[in-house]
RNA sequence: AGGCGCGUAGCUCAGGGGUAGAGCACUACCUUGACACGGUAGGGGUCUGGGGUUCAAAUCCCCACGCGCCUACCA
């Protein structure tokens, strides 16, 4: 048999995949147990323009782990893939390749542009499910959705119907974020605020009648020209009389009154604002408080209108700006100008600063809908948040301060609105042209030019993926699903409408649980960006690592943000190496046998000390692996398994079976150590599947005995793979607490005596006699029963086992768990004075721990009110510190 | 401006009222028939600082400092 040394990750990679998905081993139709419990995600459906990053990878990771999982444990399991649209993002996309043609969006005219953006999408969309399936990922692609799918359409038109018709939905001209850029509008959620060194402006406004003014402070005077009031506390006795009053406003010489309102702050300024009730929406505010006119003096491309006046006409919003400023320097208006640091609106996707202008757009009115939501968590809790603080809290919050969504968009990519306007200006609402043609009782309908947020069709992807509003198999059998699992910078864009969504159309909130991941950083703690450039592309990191190293990095991530470090994902590669090597050490040594699942009973015969005891560490590691993921602890989970695997089973049990297993003459007993080593191989790649599902795969296909039997019951009509066997069973009568202590005094033992070897440098190739000394009889028959293990691990030339130790005063010594000890005699190479010295050090350390737990036991309140588990925990702790001086002390004796 | 989180070994991070942990890095020895992407044995920490609660605090509470993040209509 020619078993590589290394393993080849990438070869194990392109083995497996496409068997898996080709033989539905992804679908829940795989599953033929109709009392199966379901167990269902839906994905965060990716961008159609977006290609794979770290934050994919990371979630992917979590939700494969715990799909792989479940299916293992007999669940019938959906995790349904599919993409989204992507409104903006897709027409910036196509609307430059078309640049480079030469061609621009409008020249195209809508229809041709749609189409062509379908093309692009049949073409070079979706690059992003190739990389899914390299990262194993094992979603059900026959159910692949795409929100611009025409059953999701459907769906999108069913609901902006029904909410229009209960009245959620208006239309309205109001005051809105505008992209002069993108030429669209933008919900609260699309604009970021960004700080920003400013300057605030004290601009002087004269009364009409009898020479005074009035000073206001703003960031931005280019819009006084919009101004139609100044406003000030009603409260402000240093205006009270002004109230009322008409003021002149300069270069435009516009009469503006002085307005008493709340919302003005006395302490911030000169205590007076200007109002521009057509760019500010605090000003809109107070506008429609004081019934103001609006003049829109910027328009929709942040160019000064016509209103602004002869000068300004045409001029950008930042030249108006400077001459604005120039305009009342020379008026001997411009009071003072101070620095001011203050925060500015951004476009999130292309960084252009919003101008907010009022404009007639499509609006969801929140308040019912949010009012559920909140009751929903207030009194089922739903949904379960996971890390719970802080996330409830900022879903919460963000919920009880909602505002109206803005759901138009000026774009031609997306849903459009199913809105049909008549001729003498009549609305029609309708499902489709033809039923907006009945509804009307005309032929003579245009359709709104606009398109819906792409968060509008996303908010429905739990049910609307499902065939809603058809009443769908998989909607009964997978709604509402499971958790979902995401990163904390779409909880408000996309989590808490996914909620009101499902709350309203389904009933039902769409998942039981929300795990909200942590963020990849970079080395420096920066979060990654594109326009950073500081990004890590998952597909290098899975080139040099391999995927299943990478994912044992990413589902050890949780929920708190971490820096992106190489070494921690080499880390898991040199475990995969580990893994390909101890499998390889089983399969050179397997002839004669095969996986026996029986072998692992506690009934099974023969069963020596390090068997009991690798039954109770992989029973062990089945409960701690299976608490952690019902809890999303994929770290503990990790951490768990990396120990069992590295630690329990390669360092200790496959060496303390070697001898065994690898003895040259075949023999009952060599069979049954074999047999069982590599039954406890094979639970234990199962326990790793989910985690690293190729290399488990690769070297599952290759155990004797492998095959269909040992499929989950769920799965017996299945092909023979890992990836459908059960996920192993917690044995509790396995978990063996003697056999765990009695491996550790082994291993204590052993441990020791390989430190004198150390100390003494001695050469691991001399063998060294071992004497072992134990008053205590039971400690004296572990030792006996392991003699031959004990002897081949220290490379003894003998080992004996009496109740005192004999050993000559020329020997290297140490004391072990109940005031054992163990000698190797070396005439000649003991130093005694060194030797003396070092045991005192010890003693020294042992008696300062003593005196530390005595003084603890010698307090009262301690005995009176600490539990009495820990007393007596602290006093057997004390008796056996006592036991180890008592030897060390006759040790240091003997060397007198 | 408010809210939240974080500060633990040189680095990246777990843990979390009762004996301070992992990986990497470091030191010494070892190519022994699974693996040098390995083995064995080690060194290394007043758990940011200061108060408090408690029999007991790295852990809970308060304050300070430092670093992040989120929310917001102060011109």
């Amino acid at each position: 048999m020619e078993i590589p040394k290394q393993y080849d990750p990438q070869q194990a990679e392109q083995n497996h995949y496409e068997r898996w998905e080709k033989q539905g081993c992804f679908a829940p139709e795989i599953n033929h147990d109709e009392n199966a419990p379901t167990f269902s995600i839906v994905i965060p459906p990716p961008n159609v323009t977006g290609s794979l990053h770290m934050g994919h990878a990371l979630q992917h990771t979590m939700m494969d782990v715990i799909t792989r999982y479940k299916r293992m444990c007999g669940y019938r399991t959906l995790w349904l893939p599919g993409m989204d649209h992507a409104g903006i993002s897709t027409q910036l996309v196509v609307t430059r390749e078309l640049k480079k043609e030469g061609v621009s969006r409008h020249e195209l005219g809508r229809e041709k542009f749609v189409e062509r953006v379908w093309k692009w999408k049949r073409e070079s969309g979706g690059q992003i499910t190739k990389q899914m399936r390299r990262e194993g990922v094992s979603v059900d692609w026959s159910r692949e959705k795409f929100t611009m799918d025409e059953d999701l359409s459907a769906a999108v038109r069913e609901v902006f119907v029904c909410l229009y018709e209960e009245g959620k939905i208006y239309r309205g001209n109001r005051i809105v974020n505008w992209c002069p850029n993108d030429q669209t509008v933008l919900s609260d959620l699309e604009v970021e605020k960004v700080a920003q060194d400013g300057k605030l402006y004290y601009l002087r406004y004269p009364t009409k009648n009898g020479g005074g003014s009035i000073t206001v402070a703003t960031t931005r005077p280019e819009t006084m020209l919009g101004d139609t009031a100044v406003a000030v506390n009603p409260n402000d006795e240093r205006y009270r009389d002004l109230v009322g009053e008409t003021l002149v406003l300069p270069l435009v010489a516009r009469s503006i009154p002085i307005v008493a309102d709340d919302f003005v702050d006395p302490q911030f300024g000169t205590g007076a604002v200007k109002v521009t009730p057509a760019h500010d929406p605090n000003d809109y505010d107070i506008g429609v408080r004081h019934n103001l006119e609006r003049v829109v003096v910027i328009d929709s491309h942040a160019k000064m209108t016509e209103a602004a006046g002869a000068e300004f006409f045409g001029l950008d919003r930042n030249k108006a700006r400077a001459k604005v400023v120039e305009k009342f320097e020379e008026l001997g208006l411009l009071e003072k100008v101070v620095d001011y640091e203050f925060s500015i609106s951004k476009c999130e996707r292309c960084k252009t600063v919003i101008e907010p202008l009022i404009s007639t757009q499509w609006f969801l009115r929140m308040d019912e809908l949010r009012d559920e939501a909140l009751k929903l968590l207030e009194q089922k809790k739903k949904p379960q948040f996971v890390p719970e603080v802080p996330y409830e809290k900022v879903y919460s919050n963000w919920l009880e301060n909602l505002r109206d969504w803005t759901i138009s968009r000026q774009l031609w990519w997306g849903h459009q609105i199913p809105a049909w306007y008549t001729s003498d200006g009549e609305t029609i609402v309708a499902r489709s042209e033809e039923e907006a043609k009945a509804k009307a009782g005309t032929d003579q309908l245009v359709q709104d030019q606009d398109v819906l947020d792409t968060w509008f069709s996303s908010q429905l992807w739990p049910f609307s993926a499902m065939g809603w509003p058809e009443k769908t198999k998989d909607l009964d059998t997978f709604y509402p699903t499971s958790v979902l699992m995401t990163g904390r910078d779409i909880i408000f864009l996309w989590v808490s409408r996914m909620v009101m969504m499902g709350l309203k159309f389904m009933g039902r909130e769409p998942f039981a649980d929300v795990f909200v991941t942590g963020t990849i950083l970079d080395a420096q703690g920066q979060r990654m960006s594109k326009t950073k450039m500081n990004g890590i592309d998952p597909l290098e990191v899975f080139d040099k690592y391999g995927v299943d190293a990478t994912r044992l990095k990413l589902a050890s991530v949780g929920s708190t943000d971490i820096r992106w470090n190489d070494k921690q994902v080499e880390s898991y590669r040199n475990f995969a190496n580990k893994i390909w090597n101890a499998a390889r050490f089983t399969l050179l040594n397997s002839e004669g046998a095969t996986i026996d699942p029986e072998s692992l009973d506690a009934t099974s015969p023969g069963l020596a000390l390090h068997d009991r005891w690798i039954l109770s560490r992989l029973n062990a590691t089945a409960r701690d692996v299976r608490a952690a993921l019902g809890g999303y602890e994929f770290h503990a989970a990790v951490q768990t398994l990396y120990h069992f695997f590295w630690d329990d089973f390669c360092d200790w049990y496959i060496e303390l079976t070697k001898a065994e297993v690898a003895a040259q003459e075949a023999s009952p007993e060599r069979t049954t150590a074999r047999t069982r080593l590599l039954t406890v191989l094979e639970q234990a790649l199962r326990l790793l599947h989910p985690f690293m599902p190729y290399i488990t795969e690769e070297l599952w296909q290759q155990l004797p005995g492998a095959g269909k039997h040992l499929l989950h019951p769920a799965y017996r009509e299945a092909e023979s793979t890992i990836m459908l066997t059960a996920y192993p069973e917690v044995k509790p009568d396995l978990i063996n607490d003697t056999a765990e202590w009695e491996m550790q005094a082994v291993i204590d033992l052993i441990s020791r005596v390989r430190n004198i070897r150390s100390e003494m440098n001695i050469k691991s190739s001399e063998p060294i006699p071992v004497l072992i000394g134990s008053p205590d009889e039971k400690l004296r028959a572990v030792f006996s029963a392991n003699q031959n293990q004990i002897t081949r691990l220290v490379r003894a030339s003998e080992v004996s086992i009496m109740a005192k130790s004999e050993a000559p005063r020329a020997s290297a010594r140490s004391v072990l768990v109940g005031g054992a000890e163990v000698a190797v005699p070396l005439a000649g190479l003991i130093d005694f004075e060194a030797e003396r010295q070092r045991l005192n050090k010890e003693k020294e350390k042992l008696a300062a721990e003593a005196a530390k737990l005595e003084a603890q036991l010698a307090n009262p309140q301690f005995v009176e009110r600490a539990p009495a588990e820990k007393v007596n925990e602290l006093r057997a702790r004390i008796t056996d510190i006592a036991q180890r001086i008592a030897q060390l002390e006759q040790t240091i004796e003997n060397l007198q």
